[in-house]
RNA sequence: GGCCCGUUGGUCAAGCGGUUAAGACACGGCCCUUUCACGGCUGUAACAUGGGUUCGAUUCCCGUACGGGUCACCA
């Protein structure tokens, strides 16, 4: 068989040579040691959580070792692409604090010298590559049709055989000359397939960074290299561009082992130095049934639009994703409490090779010491960024009154042990809404031991002895003298030897004016809740109280 | 079903032949405290299982179970 003939019948558009190609993408001129990853994502929806782990993993290899990380669109399946989902997907990115240096940054524009970027726009290049593997004799056309290839499969269910195109079922794997000549001049058209040479007797031992050494059976299928429209599948793409681009490291989802047989092959066959490769366990969720399960797109949680429409600032989301991907991470953390993360030395070692469960708490957990960090001022300003897309109204109010959002937000923040009641943005309105009348509600829940008919009186008494000018123990040593007058005790510690021989205590008195002041059974200090709230106001709805 | 990966408390996990098997989250109790939150102390709770190898296995090997992934002209 004349292999040179075949590759120019084939593709008779293809004139560049391989060398050509190569000498069109010079190698990387990089110090040593840096790395060069990618994210690689096919344009088919939001971005899901799972998809920032890999994502994360290359963006720290990349920038931690002085490297490059670029963008590459894997969108050689046009009925799946989705409107939109290449600019969300690098807005979200972006969001989340991954920025490229290369690659289809946005705007239809390429940054960088090995582009185009978007395997779309990669036909000629994967082609070339291709007419040497035909020129090599590796690589051959099937005009099988659909229903044929469903034949084959119908019959390999039926006698419980491996499915797939190979061995006898491998119809145009030696196919004459001739006969591919007469498909070829009638227009039928044709797949590239992968002429392997494995065999399933045969493994191959393969060292992956996160899983280590691994044997996995040979590939013995005849896979699609380029499809009837002459644009590659995802593993020759894959093996000419990650070639071409330098990339170093693969970080991929472990979903792609089972292809790496195959991958390995492919490398080898096109003459191309393989790449390390990290393949990273999935994320999970928990089923009904208390079982693991992938996280599918349907869950709560997946789109990461959740997080900012909740309003988890991506800082805490970036920093539980470094919990789960490095489990030194939060070691580290308590050590260095005010470093930015990307000081944090990231090591593939530390990753685990299991998957692991998404951990609401866990996350919230981390929000609220990320948020606990941050200053009154900080808090404001993205609260208010928040409300403005989320909460047209609650925004209003932040902006109409900035001094008393801040001072309110200031409360028990900024010293050794700062208030942690705050995780998302969204729970802030119902945390600090009682300061705004419109969002007040008065109440006529007391759960305080205190008889109705007393409620009034003393509540009297407070706005009668009220003085805003009172600093924190004034103004408790009034609430004790209050208590007292009604026969509930100030002392603590005698109420708690014997709660029986008495009414009750100071604790039932602040509470009700904590809820007749709030709406609410539970609050920050009351006394600079009174301070910030204005004596006019304390007074009213305390007074309002029957 | 074939092939692959995985399995330490409820969750995330340290461990890398000899440990009282860390820590964090969650949960319970106590303390602090005008409530809440914070903080401090403390408690419940784990090496899936059966065989080896070894003086000794959570750690190494094999099987089993369970979980996950994958078997497309999708990535």
């Amino acid at each position: 068989m004349d292999y040179n003939y075949l590759a120019d019948l084939l593709y008779p558009g293809i004139t560049a040579t391989p060398e050509e190609m190569e000498a069109r993408f010079p190698k990387r001129e990089l110090p040593e040691g840096a790395k060069v990853t990618r994210f690689a994502p096919s344009p088919t929806g939001f971005v899901h959580f799972g998809g920032l782990f890999p994502t994360r993993v290359s963006e720290r290899l990349a920038h931690q070792s002085g490297g490059v990380l670029f963008l590459r669109i894997e969108d050689t399946d046009a009925k799946r692409e989705v409107e939109g989902a290449e600019e969300n997907l690098i807005e979200t990115l972006a969001y989340y604090g991954v920025k490229f240096d290369e690659g289809a940054i946005g705007g239809g524009r390429d940054n960088g010298a090995y582009g185009p970027y978007r395997q779309s726009e990669r036909a000629e290049i994967y082609q070339c590559f291709a007419k040497k593997l035909i020129r090599d004799g590796v690589a051959y056309p099937c005009f099988c049709t659909e229903d044929e290839l469903n034949a084959i499969r119908a019959e390999q269910e039926q006698i419980k055989a491996d499915p797939g195109y190979y061995g006898k079922w491998a119809i145009w794997r030696d196919a004459p000359i001739e006969k591919i000549e007469e498909k070829i001049k009638a227009g039928v058209p044709f797949v590239l397939r992968f002429k392997s040479d494995g065999s399933v007797e045969r493994k191959i031992k393969f060292t992956d960074l996160v899983k280590g050494d691994i044997e996995i059976t040979e590939n013995d299928k005849d896979h699609v290299l380029l499809k009837s429209d002459g644009i590659p599948t995802y593993h020759f793409a894959h093996a000419v561009d990650d070639y071409l681009m330098g990339t170093t490291h693969v970080v991929r989802g472990e979903e792609w082992l089972p292809s790496l047989p195959f991958h390995v092959q492919l490398f080898k066959a096109l003459g191309f130095k393989l790449p390390k490769f990290l393949h990273i366990s999935q994320l999970m969720k928990l089923d009904e049934n208390g079982s693991k399960k992938k996280l599918s797109k349907r869950d709560a949680g997946v789109d990461m639009r959740y997080y900012k429409e909740k309003g988890y600032c991506p800082e805490a989301v970036v920093e539980y994703v470094m919990t789960l991907l490095n489990s030194n991470f939060e070691e580290w953390r308590i050590a260095n409490p005010d470093k930015d993360y990307t000081e944090f030395p990231f090591s593939i070692k530390k990753m685990s090779a299991s998957g692991c469960l998404f951990d609401f708490d866990k996350l919230n957990d981390v929000t609220k010491n990320v948020v606990a960090k941050m200053s009154a001022d900080e808090v404001y300003d993205k609260v208010l960024a928040w409300a403005k897309e989320y909460d047209a109204d609650f925004a209003a109010k932040l902006e109409a009154d900035s001094e008393l959002a801040k001072s309110v937000l200031a409360i028990g923040r900024g010293g050794k042990k700062p208030r942690k009641d705050i995780t998302v943005w969204s729970e802030v309105k119902d945390y600090m809404g009682f300061f705004y009348d419109d969002y007040y509600k008065i109440t006529d829940e007391f759960p305080v031991n205190i008889p109705a008919d007393e409620r009034a009186q003393i509540l009297g008494d407070y706005a009668n002895g009220y003085n805003a000018d009172d600093d924190n123990n004034e103004w408790f040593e009034k609430v004790k003298a209050i208590s007292e007058k009604y026969g509930y005790t100030s002392d603590m510690k005698a109420y708690k030897a014997d709660p029986d021989s008495f009414k009750g205590n100071v604790t039932d008195v602040s509470n009700l004016i904590r809820i007749a002041l709030t709406g609410r059974a539970n609050s920050p200090d009351l006394c600079t809740i009174c301070k910030l709230m204005g004596e006019d106001r304390v007074k009213a709805r305390v007074l309002a109280v029957k």
